[in-house]
DNA sequence: GGCTTGTATTGACGTTCGTTGATGCAACCT
DNA sequence: AGGTTGCATCAACGAACGTCAATACAAGCC
């Protein structure tokens, strides 16, 4: 069930020093707008605010998700697998009902791309 | 030649706790998901990439940017367009030709919003 | 005045995106 | 087994997006 999320803060947000840093070459700019163009829809936002206001570890069910919305079951289903093909997010089945976390250090690491202030001791 | 850009990471981002500490409203959603939209494509990271590692009050001509670019000069002008309406940046014209930079706090505050451990006294 | 250069705007095109109803699959319960 | 509930996938639609050629505007130069 979870596969094929994309991992690319790793390498690009968090070694690259970030968007003010120095231009980005097109590959690192190609990756990280999937991951902001996943962010740029409020739907999209609201599932991840919801998702990571449970807190370090939390999970929510997708039964607790939908009915927030004025939208459609399979809407809801295609935003949250945007989140997760775009690496924020992932999910796991555990009986009837699939449960959803932010995947740890993704925010961080985006808040550190956009920083303007570099964290101290990052070069490694 | 600089008016309305969105204004809203002031309000929302910096005050209201960041994606993580409770979940957004409607509002709050759809006026954060404007700036990331305008961060999620591959050419307008660059471009904010370009414009924001010129350090701060740093400036960029729109003659050193184009040709950075395999596209038209009306495609760059336009996503320029975007980013400015989405509170990014601003831009003003000297003579022939046209300067753009950051919005001072913006990719900082962005980037507080983000974060899941929030930075300490930003009560007010 | 006219000519040239730099940038923004317009109008049109193909592509991608957000949404839905219908359907499929997985797990539970009699 | 059959029935029900929760979630994902499919197929299709209109709307929004990215791009370009053509055009318009602004400022300098002759």
């Amino acid at each position: 069930m979870s596969k094929q999320e994309l991992e690319l803060i790793g390498q690009d947000a968090a070694c690259c020093g970030g968007l003010s840093a120095a231009p980005l070459d097109e590959d690192q700019a190609a990756d990280l707008a999937k991951v902001f163009k996943a962010l740029g829809d409020p739907v999209r936002l609201r599932l991840m605010s919801m998702i990571a206001s449970r807190g370090d570890g939390g999970e929510v069910c997708v039964c607790d998700l939908t009915p927030a919305f004025d939208l459609s079951q399979p809407t809801i289903s295609h935003h949250l697998k945007l989140l997760r093909q775009a690496g924020l997010i992932d999910c796991e089945r555990r009986g009837t009902w699939v449960y959803y976390w932010v995947l740890p250090g993704v925010l961080d690491k985006l808040a550190a791309f956009l920083a303007t202030t570099q964290p101290a001791g990052v070069t490694a």
